[in-house]
RNA sequence: GCUGCCUUAGCUCAGUCGGUAGAGCAACUGAUUCGUAAUCAGUAGGUCCGCGGUUCGAAUCCGCGAGGCAGCACCA
């Protein structure tokens, strides 16, 4: 095509606007309107974004993108980040710049340096670059042979850079992005200018992050920052953030007496009263839910000899991460990091038949793993925790049934605590694997026929999966947007293998059961810490460790304050009375503060009446009614999503 | 585990230049008996994370260790 040809662009609008020849996005923004040519920031061009100076030489599909559109966000965060770079080394020269990605909410950079940045840093780093937005810098793409660039950045003593590019494939144009003085590798599209950066940044917070991700590198320096189109954006997101620290499960584990931690047991929690009963109300709700759905409920042992986990394959690839005991001066015991290999050994007592399966076996299970050190976090990653686990031993035909009845089941246990955005990640064959690839081809056609069977949207995890088979991801969404991974799906054909689980068949021979490993909450204490955080503390009545506060107004309303609270407890409802000689001010405020869902008060006028008033958390006015209505209607309220409670007889 | 920061009363935190520590809340005692988010007064409470060093003198400066926080790596 000679570059004399005519263009015509496509608008997002369907007209069509030629012009005599290869044109640049900024020309057709003019061509427009003046005002769009001013607020144009980059165009999109058969769906690639490109800078606005992209020539554009062939028929194409346009749209410019401005301030207004949401992906302005990620070339504004991706812009901020050069101009942090730029004003990094501007102030601390012989500071090398590697690389700086827009992220989901902002942006950073890592550096090589030998001195540390300090907060103190941060200011000066960030007025700088204010100054550079302020002088509204272009930037300008330019195309360097990639010899030159490499020569061009070790001369600079930018080794990082240098090996960036020596990395690009021998083809790959190397592309270089200048904002006045100073430029970067960069592959773009950036804005037309530093001014289009805005105002709406703020610098976060300094961390160590390995070179390339791989801890075996050295460490860099990363400043992360924030990036937003405007200030209302930026404090919306500031606001988020102060809200998820409102939240947070160490905060309000503390603030409402639940748990604590201390330095002689690191990883696994002290809980007190009231958390141990949210955590019972929580497992005896799981439980009653799995008993329905066919599960049995067992208990395995926590300390199990090597030789087990020998068998299993455990002790080959997580040996790092057990803890082991000595018992009979030289026998190696290791507490169990998992629960399968104890579940194989029921599974194993006796003969079992194909009538048998599916055999939905049960554990609330406790497990130690020593995490590393960094890893651990409130409650949320601990080294003694407690999964909600099962392993369903089941026939290959079986397989698809029985996943699509557990994200049924996943799905209705989330809808009760009202997460109702759950996603699901599938993760299918990892490069190493064990099973041939026939098998690997049965699972993974299984579990996606389960997956959208059950009708969850799910992206792929290409592999990701565990050694032993393909697994799902449960996602949910919390109250404030945020994901956690929680539930999780695995078919595993190979420790049945392993441990020699075998049942006999239709036709008399002896076969391999499938186990699907399976987790709704995935761990007690993780799970805990997502409701803390996703309820802000403040429960729905059925699961609130304490659900109802009888408040006295005066000591002479003490003795039927007292009947009201023991016709509350026969009901059901967990109680407590506060008789103190405190102004019912006092009792409200503090009960509340403590979020106990329903307060009751009690004066000489209920008492006179055989009523009581009810103030709920966060309301403000009362409801006064007749004492049996009320312990009536509490009851009613406090009945938990999986129902009365039934003895627990799955035989 | 790695990098940086932090650790002072039960809790939240202040503590200047190195001169042996302070507030609010909580606790305890007393008064008050009160109608829906803090009644008043008084009392007591400290191995300033631990160990070592520098110094006439260390909460403060230095080293080592522990724990916590943020991120990275890890998360079977």
């Amino acid at each position: 095509m000679s570059p004399t040809s005519p263009v015509i662009v496509t608008l997002p609008d369907g007209a069509e606007r030629p012009f005599p020849g290869p044109v640049t996005g900024a020309e057709i923004a003019l061509s427009i309107s003046k005002s769009l040519a001013k607020e144009a920031l980059a165009i999109r061009i058969d769906g690639q974004l490109r800078d606005l100076s992209f020539l554009v030489t062939t028929n194409a599909q346009v749209s410019l993108v401005t301030r207004s559109d949401e992906e302005a966000l990620d070339l504004i965060r991706h812009d901020a980040a050069h101009v942090m770079a730029e004003a990094v080394q501007a102030l601390y020269p012989g500071t090398q710049v590697t690389i700086g990605p827009a992220i989901a909410n902002g942006f950073y950079y890592d550096f090589a340096r030998p001195t540390p940045f300090t907060p103190d840093d941060m200011q000066k780093i960030e007025a700088k670059m204010r100054e550079i937005v302020a002088a509204n810098r272009p930037f300008t793409r330019e195309e360097w042979p990639r010899a030159q660039a490499i020569t061009y950045f070790q001369d600079k003593g930018e080794k990082y850079k240098a090996e960036l590019i020596t990395a690009l494939p021998n083809d790959a144009a190397i592309s270089i992005y200048r904002q006045g003085e100073w430029l970067d590798l960069c592959r773009g599209p950036h804005l037309p200018s530093t001014a289009k950066v805005g105002t709406a940044f703020k610098l976060m917070r300094l961390a160590g992050a390995y070179w390339r991700g791989d801890h075996r590198n050295e460490m860099l320096q990363r400043i992360y920052g924030t990036a937003w189109r405007d200030d209302k954006e930026l404090k919306a997101h500031l606001t988020q953030l102060e809200e998820a620290e409102r939240r947070d499960h160490r905060r309000l584990g503390k603030e409402m007496d639940l748990f604590h931690l201390q330095e002689e047991a690191v990883g696994s929690i002290f809980w007190h009263p009231k958390g141990w009963m949210l955590w019972r109300v929580l497992e005896n709700y799981v439980r009653d839910r799995i008993s329905a759905a066919g599960y049995v409920e067992v208990r395995t042992p926590q300390l199990i000899d090597r030789v087990l986990w020998e068998q299993s394959g455990h002790w080959e690839k997580f040996r790092a991460a057990m803890f082991t005991a000595i018992a009979d001066e030289d026998k190696v015991l290791a507490l169990k990091p998992m629960n399968c290999p104890g579940h194989v050994q029921i599974f194993r007592q006796g003969i079992k038949s194909y009538r048998d399966l599916p055999l939905r076996m049960a554990e609330f299970g406790a497990c130690h793993r020593n995490e590393p050190s960094g890893a651990l976090h409130g409650i949320m990653r601990v080294r003694a925790f407690t999964q909600d686990d099962a392993h369903i031993f089941c026939t290959e035909d079986q397989i698809t049934s029985e996943s699509v009845a557990f994200c049924r089941l996943l799905e209705s246990v989330y809808r009760d605590f009202g997460f109702t955005d759950i996603s699901v990640k599938f993760s299918d064959r990892p490069p190493v694997r064990a099973g041939s690839d026939a098998v690997w081809d049965r699972a993974e056609s299984a579990l996606r026929a389960a997956v959208e069977a059950a009708r969850l949207p799910y992206t792929l995890n290409p592999g990701e999966g565990a050694f032993y088979g393909p697994k799902l991801e449960f996602v949910l969404r919390d109250a404030i947007g945020r994901d956690w991974q929680c539930g999780t799906l695995q078919v595993d054909f190979v420790l049945p293998e392993r441990l020699d689980a075998e049942y006999v068949g239709e036709d008399g021979a002896k076969h391999r059961p499938v186990m699907l490993h399976r987790a709704i909450l995935g761990s007690m204490e993780r799970f805990i810490g997502v409701l803390i955080e996703h309820y802000a503390g403040r429960f729905p009545i059925w699961l609130a460790p304490l659900q109802v506060v009888v408040a006295t107004i005066t000591n002479d309303a003490d003795g039927y304050g007292g009947e009201v609270a023991a016709a509350l407890k026969k009901a059901g409802l967990r109680v407590a009375l506060d008789t103190r000689n405190e102004k019912i001010n006092l009792k409200v405020r503090e009960h509340s503060l403590q979020k106990v869902p329903v307060l009751v008060v009690v004066g000489n006028r209920e008492a006179e009446n055989r009523a009581v008033a009810l103030r709920r958390l966060g309301g403000k006015d009362q409801e006064i009614m007749a004492l049996d209505e009320a312990v009536a209607k509490l009851r009613e309220e406090a009945r938990s999503p999986a129902g009365d409670r039934v003895p627990d007889s799955p035989f």
